[in-house]
DNA sequence: GTTAAGATCTGCT
DNA sequence: GCAGATCTTAACG
């Protein structure tokens, strides 16, 4: 995936990684798939985004050069990965929430422990993040190049997406920021009515 | 130094 | 459907 993919605005990166493909290689062996769930943190005006307060210790990844992973810590006990979105220095960035596994089954259970069902292994953004074996060793990492990398596929732009609320935030609950392949198994959450 | 809230997940009802 | 676990971050005194 080249660099130009990353430079747009994150609502616009949101819906085209739907579709991709997020690649993991651990000494372990690979892991992989499609992107099939994003939301869109913007860079101005966007209450529920980390940098909507300016820059910090914790979300400085953010401001950097597009295309990179921002790794971030959340309850305590999970780690969620971004896509660096824009214009270096605007702050903003594409949470992936969910995709549908592809390949390396076998390693995301072994990483998530004892589950028993495929549709529980990375539905969601701290799952996904075991599944894959993301910490915070990889924020700032280029997602161009290995371990952890993006794969484009032809397809994307034959999908049906709908957009929603973000997921799990408090303020500008308004906005429809989170975008999703429809009616896909690996949702984190169902498909609401609206 | 202290504290409250948080881009979540799991297990139980 | 709901509460608890768990601990970092950032705001405040």
């Amino acid at each position: 995936m080249d660099r130009d993919f990353f430079g747009f605005r994150s609502e616009v990166v949101a819906r085209s990684l739907l579709g991709h493909l997020l690649c993991r290689e651990t000494k372990e062996g690979l892991v992989s798939g499609i992107i099939i769930e994003t939301e869109a943190y913007l860079s101005s005006n966007d209450s529920a985004s980390h940098t909507s307060r300016g820059i910090t210790k914790r979300n400085a990844t953010m401001f950097g050069p597009p295309g990179r992973a921002y790794v971030y810590f959340v309850y305590g006990n999970y780690y969620c990965l971004n896509v660096v979105t824009g214009p270096e220095g605007s702050g903003e960035a594409v949470l992936i929430r969910a995709v549908e596994p592809l390949s390396g089954l076998d390693l995301m259970y072994q990483n998530r422990g004892y589950i028993k069902k495929t549709t529980d292994l990375t539905s969601g953004p701290g799952k996904l993040c075991l599944a894959f074996a993301i910490d915070h060793k990889l924020d700032g990492h280029d997602l161009r190049k290995k371990p952890l990398y993006l794969v484009e596929q032809s397809i994307s732009d034959r999908l049906e997406v709908i957009t929603t609320p973000r997921i799990g935030i408090s303020s500008a609950k308004e906005k429809k920021l989170r975008f999703i392949i429809r009616g896909n198994k690996y949702l984190s959450r169902r498909e609401s009515l609206d």
